[in-house]
DNA sequence: CTAAACCCTG
DNA sequence: CAGGGTTTAG
C-alpha cells in the first residue's frame, strides 16, 4: 500500500519534473502513459534546453527560398553563423556539421533546402533517440523498461541505429552539396576555391558509403523486424494468458452478480434481453463499445438505483458476450501469419481495452456497493480503511486490473524501435482508461475530504454483516470483504418506538438481524423511491464508462457518504438493510427526546443534534426539521415566559425577587406539561434556574418598557443561549428513551 | 447568496 | 408542530 503510493507518486513526480524541462508540451490530450513516453522521449532527446528546438523549427519550416535567402543572409554576416554553429546536444551531427561547414566554406543552412528538409523532424527524433540510447538505452527504449530485449540486442540496435543515423547525416551533407541550389549557383566552383577542398578519394569513398549504409540500415531493419515479431508473440500468449485470468475472475464475479441481484427476480428479463443481444452478435464490438460510451454519456447522469441495476446487467451482458471474441481473436492470429500480426495486435488491443472497460466497471461497482454501506460518519476508525480501500486500490483485483492495465500499455506505448518496423501505434486517445489518474486523483481528494469524527458509540450499524458478505461470501479471493464482520446484534430502535428493551443485550445477536434480508427486499422499492426524491446532488457524469464511474466515485465519495451510498447501483437491498437502523425519518421517540433534551439545552448545534440523533440518517431535511423542532420549543417556552412575565406585571409583582420557579407553579407546569407530558422524566433543576432567570428577564424587560422594541426579545435570547447545559451522554443512546424512563 | 432565525398561521 | 414568508448574519 505505501509502496503503491509512494511509487505513484515518484512517477508522477518524475513525468512532471521530466515535462517541465524546457520542452513545450504537444498536446495535452493524450493519456498519462503515452504523455510519459513521450516526456522521456523529449527530454532525453533535448537535455540541454531549447537551442535545439530553434535548429528544429528552421529545419522544419525552411523551404528552399527561405534558406536561399537565409544563406545569402549568412554569407554577409558569418557572426551569425557561429552562433547557430554549436550544438550542445547533438555532437557527431555537430562535428559532422563543423566539418563540412568547414568544407563547404560557411554554407551550412543551405541543407535545409537540399530536398530534405521534410525529413528534419525525422532525423532529428531518430537524432535524439540515438543520443539517448548511448547515455541510457533503458530510457529510450522503453519507459516501463521492457525485460524481453537483451542488453546486447540494445547496445547492438543503438549502434545500428547510430550508424545509420550518421550514415543520414552524412547523406544529408552530401546532400548539400549536391543540392539544386548550390548547383544552380555553381557551388562545385566555390568548393574547389574552399580553404579545404575535399580530395577525389574522400569525395569516393563517401560515395561509396552513402551507397553501402542504408543497406545496412535495411539489414538491420530486417532483423529488427524478425525480432519485434518474436517478441510481440510472445507479448500476445502472456496477454491472452492474462486475458484468461481476468476472464476467470469476470465469470466469477458474473456468478457472484446474478446469485445477488437475480436470483429473486427478472429471469424474464434476462432471457428477453440475452435473446435480444443474441440478434447482434456479429456487430458485437461496436455493440459493446456504443453501449459503454452511450451508457456512460447518458445513464451516468441520472444516476437511480434502477438505472444503476440495468447499467450494471448489461455490462455482465457484454462481458459474457465477449468471453466468446477474444477465442475467434486468438484463433484468427494463429490461423494468420505475421503478416497480420500488426492487426491482429490491434485487435488483441481493442479486446484488452473492451475487457478492461467492463472488468474495472464491475470492480469499481462491487466495490462502491459493498464499502459505500457502512455509514462512516459516525464511525472513523472502520470507515477510513474502507474509503481507502475503495479508492486506493487496495482491492487485490483493482492491484490486478491495473498490473494488466500496464501490461496493456507495454503492447501500444510507443517504443523507439517502432520508429523502424514502421510500426503503426494506435491513438493514444483509443486509450480510454486513464486508471492510475483516476485512482490517484481519488485518493488525495480522499484525504482531504474524510468526515470529522463525531464521537464514538458503543454499538453501531456498520459492524453488521453485510448482506453480501455474510450470505454470499465470494469465491474469489479478489472480492471477499477486506475486514471481518462481527455478527453483533444491535438494538436497533423500531420504528415505532415501542421498546426492544429484550435485544439492548449488546452481545447477543438480534433475532432481526438475522433475518433482515428478507424484510430489505421488501423495503427496496420504497426506500429507493423515498431517498430519490431529495438527490438534488445528484451528478451527471461526463466521460467514458469507466472514467465517469470513477469519477461518480470520486464525487460521491468527496460528499456524503451516506448519499453517495443511495446513488451507488445496488443501493435497493443493502441500504435498506441499513436503513433498519439508521432512519431517515424522525419518529415520534425522537420528538419526545429532543422535547426531553430541551430541559438542557435550548440552543442545540446541528452537530450536537447529530451526535444525540446518531440512529437517524443525518440530511438536509432530518438536520432543519430538528432545528425547526428546537425552534418551536424556544417559541413556546418563551411565549410562556414572556405571559407569565405579564401575568406577573399584572398581579402587581413589582421585584424580580418574588418571581421563582418551582416545580409546584403554573410555569413549571405549563413547561412541563409540554416537554414532558407523560411526566416520566425528572426534569433537572438547573432547568429551573434558567427557565426563572427568562422569566426575571422577560418581566424586567417589560417592566421597563423594552417590549416596544420589535426585537426586544433578542436582548433575552442572548442571555438564554448562554445557559445551555450539558446533555448527559445517555441521551446519546439510540435507546436513551427506554433507559432514561425506566429509571 | 444561503442558512438560520424570526414571525405568523393553520 | 409544520409550513411559509420575511429578515438577517456571514
Amino acid at each position: 500500500m505505501p509502496d503503491h503510493d509512494s511509487a505513484a507518486l515518484l512517477s508522477r513526480q518524475t513525468k512532471r519534473r521530466r515535462v517541465d524541462i524546457g520542452v513545450k508540451r504537444t498536446v495535452g490530450t493524450t493519456s498519462v502513459v503515452f504523455t510519459k513516453g513521450r516526456a522521456t522521449l523529449f527530454s532525453a532527446m533535448n537535455p540541454h534546453g531549447s537551442e535545439q528546438d530553434v535548429e528544429c523549427s528552421v529545419v522544419q519550416h525552411a523551404d528552399g527560398e527561405k534558406s536561399n535567402v537565409l544563406r545569402k543572409l549568412l554569407k554577409r554576416a558569418n557572426s551569425y553563423e557561429d552562433a547557430m554553429i554549436p550544438f550542445p546536444g547533438a555532437t557527431i551531427i555537430s562535428q559532422l556539421l563543423k566539418n563540412n561547414i568547414t568544407k563547404n566554406g560557411g554554407t551550412e543552412p543551405s541543407f535545409q533546402g537540399s530536398g530534405l528538409s521534410s525529413t528534419g523532424s525525422e532525423i532529428h527524433q531518430e537524432d535524439a533517440c540515438s543520443n539517448s540510447s548511448r547515455e541510457s538505452p533503458q530510457e529510450c527504449l522503453s519507459p516501463f523498461s521492457r525485460p524481453t530485449m537483451s542488453q546486447f540486442d540494445i547496445e547492438r540496435l543503438g549502434d545500428e541505429h547510430l550508424r545509420a543515423k550518421r550514415a543520414r547525416v552524412e547523406n544529408i551533407i552530401r546532400g548539400m552539396s549536391h543540392s539544386p541550389s548550390v548547383a544552380l549557383r555553381g557551388n562545385e566552383n566555390d568548393r574547389e576555391g574552399a580553404p579545404q577542398p575535399p580530395s577525389p578519394r574522400e569525395s569516393y569513398r563517401e560515395n561509396k558509403r552513402k551507397q553501402k549504409l542504408p543497406q545496412q540500415q535495411q539489414q538491420s531493419f530486417q532483423q529488427l523486424v524478425s525480432a519485434r515479431k518474436e517478441q510481440k508473440h510472445e507479448e500476445r500468449r502472456q496477454l491472452k494468458l492474462q486475458l484468461e485470468d481476468m476472464q476467470k475472475q469476470l465469470r466469477q464475479l458474473q456468478e457472484k452478480f446474478y446469485q445477488i441481484y437475480d436470483s429473486t427476480d427478472s429471469e424474464n428479463e434476462e432471457d428477453g434481453n440475452l435473446s435480444e443481444d443474441s440478434m447482434h452478435s456479429d456487430g458485437m464490438d461496436h455493440q459493446a463499445q456504443d453501449s459503454v460510451a452511450d451508457r456512460s454519456d447518458n445513464e451516468m447522469s441520472d444516476l437511480d438505483p434502477g438505472h444503476f441495476i440495468d447499467r450494471a446487467r448489461a455490462l455482465i451482458r457484454q462481458h459474457a458476450m465477449m468471453t466468446e471474441k477474444p477465442k475467434r481473436d486468438s484463433q484468427r492470429g494463429k490461423d494468420q501469419g505475421p503478416a497480420s500480426m500488426h492487426t491482429e495486435g490491434k485487435q488483441l488491443a481493442e479486446t484488452l481495452k473492451q475487457e478492461l472497460n467492463t472488468a474495472m466497471s464491475q470492480v469499481v461497482d462491487t466495490v462502491v456497493k459493498v464499502f459505500s454501506k457502512p455509514v462512516p460518519q459516525v464511525f472513523p476508525p472502520l470507515q477510513m480503511p474502507q474509503a481507502r480501500f475503495a479508492v486506493n486500490g487496495e482491492n487485490p483485483n483493482f492491484h490486478a486490473a491495473n498490473q494488466r492495465l500496464q501490461c496493456f500499455g507495454d503492447v501500444i506505448i510507443p517504443n523507439p524501435l517502432d520508429t523502424f518496423t514502421n510500426m503503426q501505434m494506435p491513438s493514444s486517445n483509443d486509450q480510454t482508461e486513464a486508471l492510475p489518474l483516476v485512482v490517484r486523483k481519488n485518493s488525495s481528494d480522499q484525504s482531504s475530504s474524510t468526515p470529522t469524527p463525531v464521537g464514538h458509540h458503543h454499538h453501531h450499524p456498520s459492524l453488521h454483516p453485510s448482506p453480501l458478505s455474510a450470505t454470499v461470501g465470494f469465491g474469489s479471493p479478489s472480492f471477499r470483504h477486506p475486514f471481518p464482520l462481527p455478527l453483533m446484534g444491535y438494538p436497533f430502535q423500531n420504528p415505532l418506538g415501542t421498546p426492544s428493551g429484550s435485544y439492548s443485550g449488546k452481545d447477543r445477536v438480534s433475532p432481526e438481524s438475522l433475518d433482515l434480508s428478507r424484510e430489505a427486499t421488501s423495503l427496496r422499492t420504497k426506500m429507493s423511491s423515498n431517498h430519490m426524491n431529495h438527490r438534488s446532488c445528484s451528478p451527471s457524469y461526463p466521460g467514458s464508462t469507466t472514467e465517469g464511474l470513477s469519477l461518480s466515485l470520486i464525487k460521491s465519495e468527496c460528499g456524503d457518504l451516506q448519499d453517495m451510498a443511495e446513488i451507488s447501483p445496488y443501493s435497493g437491498s443493502t441500504i435498506s438493510f441499513f436503513k433498519k437502523k439508521k432512519k431517515n425519518r424522525l419518529s415520534p421517540n425522537h420528538l419526545k427526546k429532543a422535547k426531553l433534551m430541551f430541559f438542557y439545552t435550548r440552543y442545540p448545534s446541528s452537530n450536537m443534534l447529530k451526535m444525540f440523533f446518531s440512529d437517524v440518517k443525518f440530511n438536509r431535511c432530518i438536520t432543519s426539521q430538528l432545528i425547526k423542532w428546537f425552534s418551536n420549543f424556544r417559541e413556546f417556552y418563551y411565549i410562556q415566559m414572556e405571559k407569565f412575565a405579564r401575568q406577573a406585571i399584572n398581579d402587581g409583582v413589582t421585584g424580580t425577587e418574588e418571581l421563582n420557579v418551582t416545580r409546584d407553579c403554573e410555569l413549571y407546569r405549563a413547561l412541563n406539561m409540554h416537554y414532558n407530558k407523560a411526566n416520566d422524566f425528572e426534569v433537572p433543576e438547573r432547568f429551573l434556574e434558567v427557565a426563572q432567570i427568562t422569566l426575571r428577564e422577560f418581566f424586567n424587560a417589560i417592566v421597563a418598557g423594552k417590549d416596544v422594541d420589535p426585537s426586544w426579545k433578542k436582548a433575552i435570547y442572548k442571555v438564554i443561549c448562554k445557559l445551555d447545559s450539558e446533555v448527559p451522554d445517555i441521551f446519546k443512546s439510540p435507546n436513551c428513551l427506554q433507559e432514561l424512563l425506566h429509571e
